[in-house]
RNA sequence: CGGGGCGUAGCGCAGACUGGUAGCGCGUUUGCUUGGGGUGCAAAAGGUCCCGGGUUCAAAUCCCGGCGCCCCGACCA
């Protein structure tokens, strides 16, 4: 609780409270996570509050996520946070992986003894219930019943849930003990319309993530090594956060026949005969916020895209008399009615006794895309003073040059009129100021020596040709604590890294470069 | 599991070495003042000093035991 010493040594600057970018990422994340509100660490070892303003982001991405899942023929469902032990054990590999973080339930109730109540030993259960760090097994043991003929598949389930992973380190967001998320399982005829599948509900990802959270990705399959427990194939999309690392935002999982083998889930085939169906599983989770904040805050605290901003303009009257209070204020009101037709969320700031600066500041941190200031002046002028949350900046640029782009003087009607449009172009903005910081941390690297010293300094995607074995990796690993973020799709490696070449460490023939980052 | 830090007002912290009326800043409440980038003044409210035991006339402080959280490392979708 008390880790932030440094906040004493911090100016009282714009920032305060918040450790600049610079002098200790990991530290600048937490003063984000916390002065932004989003979160909280809670008394429960590795678990988070997500609180108001947090979980509205959430909500937001459900619901981009929710109506894609829902227009590619998904429906939701629920299924039980408790999986028998047992149905656990059936799917080797898949238990093997999980093992090491597996919350238990051993008994049902509890029994006060001397006026202290603990657990009653009396009431130990039979079979252990193993709390799900995700669903494979107790949704695979329910489609058996559910599964009889191929008329009955394809099976598109998604279900939104919390769900329990025993992290032996965790961080807001990024990891926790407990996280909400989502899980498809879907069951298929055949290989190939599962594999599409697979290829279907990555894109769903990567357009959420690019289109709704402004975060450009790399799409591709993970190595043997990090594949999900009992998968053939895993995909994954990864983004760059701004300290270079790799973050893993989204996975889809080709599962084979494994699971309808270990949960005895067959389908009698338009030839009458018995086949096992094919799986599919996919999922994001509350981790993409950690994403969102990595990728696009600065030092002044969240920036979020318009479409996930809880609050797309605040609005903050400005005044010194009563009489002109009153004025900006019904301005601001009309403003913010006005802007609300056009389905923007605003939020008039009239909160009395607080200097506008104090609610700049306050909003800043909060990551709100615009903000309105109105005062007597624009009263009379029939002006609004419009204040973007954000530019790309340049290179060079003081942060007085920097202020002075986001403010802008408007006639009403034009900013009113043209908000939306704003909205549109910073939600791209963001986009396109993503991408530059990635691209300005992606090299193509083709011999150990670049490599290291790209790693040595800043860092970030380094594309190389790769032809080694897993231990090969394990080598990459230690060395200097990278690895194969993922084998890219053809069409995601850069054009100038494309075709065939020698592997980076063995100098064996390559077909194609890999994604190699230091990763979360 | 190893290393480190911490636990005192809503939040951030001092006080502990050297035991003796529970402190500071921010926030909150009230009043005035101020208001286009964190106004200023005054008053007020607010405490199981993590828990248990011990030493003592007296424990936030010393001793013993426990609990919890955070950070770093190992581990890992």
């Amino acid at each position: 609780m008390s880790s932030q010493q440094n906040q004493k040594q911090q100016p009282a600057t714009a920032a305060d409270g918040i450790t600049p970018r610079a002098q200790d990422y990991g530290q600048w994340y937490l003063d984000i996570v916390k002065r932004a509100d989003l979160a909280d660490h809670s008394s429960v070892r590795g678990c988070m509050v997500i609180k108001p303003h947090g979980y509205a982001i959430w909500e937001k991405l459900q619901r981009e996520l929710d109506e894609r899942f829902k227009a590619t023929g998904h429906v939701n469902a629920y299924f039980p946070l408790f999986i028998p032990l047992s149905f656990f054990q059936k799917e080797e590999e898949h238990a093997a992986g999980f093992a090491k973080e597996c919350a238990v339930v051993t008994h049902h109730r509890l029994k006060a003894v001397d006026g202290v109540v603990g657990v009653d030993p009396d009431s130990k259960l039979e079979e252990p219930l193993v709390v799900r760090p995700t669903s494979e097994t107790i949704i695979w043991a329910q489609y058996k019943n559910w599964i009889q003929s191929y008329r009955d598949l394809p099976l598109l389930i998604n279900q939104w849930a919390n769900v329990v992973r025993w992290e032996m380190r965790t961080r807001l967001f990024l990891r926790t003990a407990e996280f909400l998320w989502q899980e498809g399982h879907t069951a298929h005829a055949t290989e190939e319309e599962a594999r599409e599948e697979v290829s279907r509900m990555l894109e769903v990802y990567a357009d959420v993530a690019e289109n709704v959270m402004g975060v450009p990705v790399v799409r591709g399959h993970k190595t043997e090594g990090e594949r999900f427990a009992g998968a053939l194939d895993t995909q994954s999309i990864e983004g760059m956060m701004q300290d270079g690392k790799a973050l893993q935002m989204g996975t889809s999982h080709y599962l084979g026949q494994n699971f309808a083998k270990s949960a005895d889930v067959k389908f009698l085939n338009k030839d009458g005969q018995l086949e096992y169906v094919h799986a599919t599983s996919w999922g994001v989770s509350t981790r993409l916020i950690g994403a969102l904040i990595m990728t696009h805050s600065d030092d002044n605290g969240l920036i979020l895209p318009p479409k996930l901003a809880p609050i797309q303009v605040v609005i903050v009257p400005i005044y010194k008399t009563p009489e002109e209070q009153e004025r900006t204020t019904a301005e601001a009101q009309a403003v913010a009615a006005e802007l609300r037709r056009q389905g923007l969320s605003v939020k008039v700031d009239d909160r009395e006794g607080m200097q506008p600066g104090a609610k700049y500041y306050e909003w800043e941190r909060k990551g709100v895309p615009v903000r309105l200031e109105i005062g007597p002046r624009d009263l009379e002028k029939g002006s609004l003073c419009v204040v973007r949350r954000f530019v790309i900046e340049q290179d060079g640029e003081s942060e007085q040059d920097l202020r002075k782009r986001k403010k802008q003087f408007l006639p009403r009607a034009e900013a009113i009129a043209g908000m939306t449009a704003l909205m549109g172009t910073l939600q791209k903005d963001l986009l396109e100021r993503a991408r530059i910081q990635k691209q300005k941390k992606t090299r193509m690297i083709d011999t150990l020596e670049e490599y290291e010293e790209f790693f040595k300094g800043g860092g970030g995607f380094a594309w190389v040709h790769w032809a080694g074995t897993r231990d090969d990796e394990d080598t990459m690993a230690k060395r200097f604590e990278t690895s194969i973020r993922c084998i890219p799709f053809a069409d995601q490696i850069p054009e100038e890294g494309r075709g065939e070449g020698l592997c980076i460490l063995t100098g064996k023939p390559s077909a194609q470069r890999v994604l190699m980052a230091k990763a979360y």
